[in-house]
DNA sequence: TTAATTCATGCACACGTGTACAATTTAAAG
DNA sequence: CTTTAAATTGTACACGTGTGCATGAATTAA
């Protein structure tokens, strides 16, 4: 019931507290005799060591802090999942905080990130503002982020290049004979929705294809009813696309649904594309082509960035903030098909 | 830079860090015109307070740790939002882990917790071994079980009434006229998986209904996957039902996917239920009539439940482990229909 | 055998905060 | 103007761990 710590272990195996700390930290300054007694004293005792003493004297917590604007999103799980098998392997904990894009609530976030000392912190793909963000550089805290939305150059980073992403996409489109291709960006997704429309833009002028103002639309939010509001827009107009590139796949579902109720036939009447290739994607009907990101990479890849950054190895000097960048490849499935023109 | 400590506060007014520490934390023995001079240079000197050195003392650490078997897993992820949400709001961080069913991960998690000394430990429908259990319970660690799938009756608990939601939905399923209704689970679920089996048989039986061994598939896991290996099974039967029950929303999906390779219509030649509501289900296509389960509230309920452990008020006494359970409702939509007999 | 040297261990302080108790100041009462 | 009480602040120690320095023991060399 009582919480023994290392005096217990020095009282029971007679020694000081000093010398069963450095045992049991296998220091080579103790006898291997004592220090193997006293280990076997503190498994006897089921002793386990404070990490909030030992963070408080080493100024180190072993801890960093995550930040995502949902929990509840699919992408953003799947690159939690990623951070935590690398960090869980190197005896991190961390935090993890969702900010539903509220000031209030990211200031709350900042604030008890900031009081339980996390070593770090890794934001995903959710703006936080400069405020918040100068925060903690100020207190040293380092910072990676994951396909930020506010395009920080000066930051360790990591992101998906999602404009090679749309122009894979865009490509597969047009190959399969489309011309009246539709984009259905995400309000919320800042910098990400518009590096995806750059994608689309550049390939379609690749091809001497028109733009029309009409065939790009911004959904309220990157959920499915996001691309379902995104899907009655697009079917109330004059001539409607015969494709549509969507900012994810939760939003094509959306989307899907809204062609379904307009009983309109996917691929036959209109191809549909998402991205990030969620999970469900493989099984919504029809399946989804859509560009496969590597979350759970992108996950181990910034976890693994903030331990170097933390436990910089000999080799590496003070190297200027880096920045990775990874791309994915396109995963072609029952939802796009030739042109009906 | 350096990081600042009531010490420094209390050199800069000239008092002492006693005072300091006092007037802080409001209390009435520091006279009014020191405390909000005190004050004033805290934020002046942007003052964070340790939590590790107050948790320390304290010998508590307003640190809670959470414990799901994936995070990617949209049931959990909706939970752990509805935990968050009341965490957040009572200054609570909170670590999470996922344990993917493994002992060695669930080690690690266990050690990782204990030496972080959180103040209590919310499981999520997952099984955590008897000796880990009995760990927490010895460092005096309180517990709370979401949905626990081992039936532990001596725990605080919350759970979610599975029974009473499969009952529903078999009646739903017999007023529609089927008399040959399958039912798929899930290998990796269990309790939870029986229980839903168990309302399965209880409706069917107050109607009369016969239940068919082989109508009764436990599926290898509760993805998609697995909902389109029990779409398989269902398939090869000579005889197979005309509406089937899943462990979930996600098998769901999945089995309807296998019954459209086998062009088959939902709900026309097959009618098709889930469980848990996860937010897609309204979107797939045709959209899915589940049960929906009140997973944010029950994450909330949890973590309100933790947090009277922790901080009981007086009125409360030292009751017993106490056990809430809750009810969603059913909601029809598009996937089931009258049988084709 | 004694002095020099290495090795193992203990002592004391530090990390940042909270609090019982003592000390001091201030106010109230005589 | 004392005396006593109350209000305010300071001192010292505690939480559990890590580490520089000093001390004592053991080993080696002279």
């Amino acid at each position: 019931m009582l919480r023994v710590t290392i005096k217990n272990i020095a009282e029971k195996a007679g020694v000081s507290h000093a010398t069963v700390s450095r045992a049991l930290r296998d220091q080579p300054l103790v006898t291997p005799k004592t220090t193997t007694r006293i280990k076997q004293i503190a498994t006897d005792l089921d002793y386990v060591p404070s990490a909030l003493a030992r963070s408080l004297k080493n100024g180190r917590s072993k801890t960093l802090g995550v930040i995502v604007s949902r929990i509840d999103d699919p992408y953003f799980s799947e690159v939690i999942q990623g951070i935590e098998d690398v960090l869980q392997h190197e005896g991190y904990a961390y935090f993890i905080a969702s900010s539903n894009r509220d000031f209030s609530r990211e200031k709350a976030i900042v604030r008890i990130m900031s009081e339980q000392r996390v070593d770090g912190i890794i934001i995903c793909s959710t703006p936080v503002s400069k405020e918040h963000h100068h925060q903690f550089k100020k207190f040293g805290i380092p910072i990676v982020l994951v396909n930020n939305q506010a395009a920080e150059e000066s930051e360790n980073s990591i992101y998906h290049d999602d404009q090679y992403g749309t122009r894979h996409l865009t490509r597969h489109l047009i190959e399969l004979g489309h011309t009246r291709i539709g984009y259905l960006g995400n309000l919320l997704a800042g910098r990400t929705t518009e590096d995806r429309l750059t994608g689309f833009n550049e390939e379609m002028n690749a091809h001497g294809l028109p733009i029309l103002d009409e065939y790009i639309f911004q959904g309220p939010n990157g959920r499915p009813e996001g691309g379902f509001a995104g899907g009655e827009h697009f079917l109330q107009l004059p001539t409607r696309p015969t494709a549509m590139i969507c900012f994810n796949d939760m939003m094509a579902i959306g989307l899907m649904k809204a062609l379904a109720h307009a009983n309109l036939d996917v691929p036959g009447d209109c191809s549909v594309v998402g991205f990030d290739n969620i999970s469900i994607s493989a099984y919504s009907n029809p399946s989804l082509t859509t560009f496969d990101q590597p979350k759970h990479q992108l996950g181990k890849k910034a976890a693994g960035m903030m331990l170097d950054i933390l436990n910089p190895s000999d080799d590496e000097g003070e190297a200027g903030p880096t920045v990775i960048v990874t791309r994915g490849r396109i995963l072609v499935r029952n939802s796009t098909g030739p042109s009906p023109d």
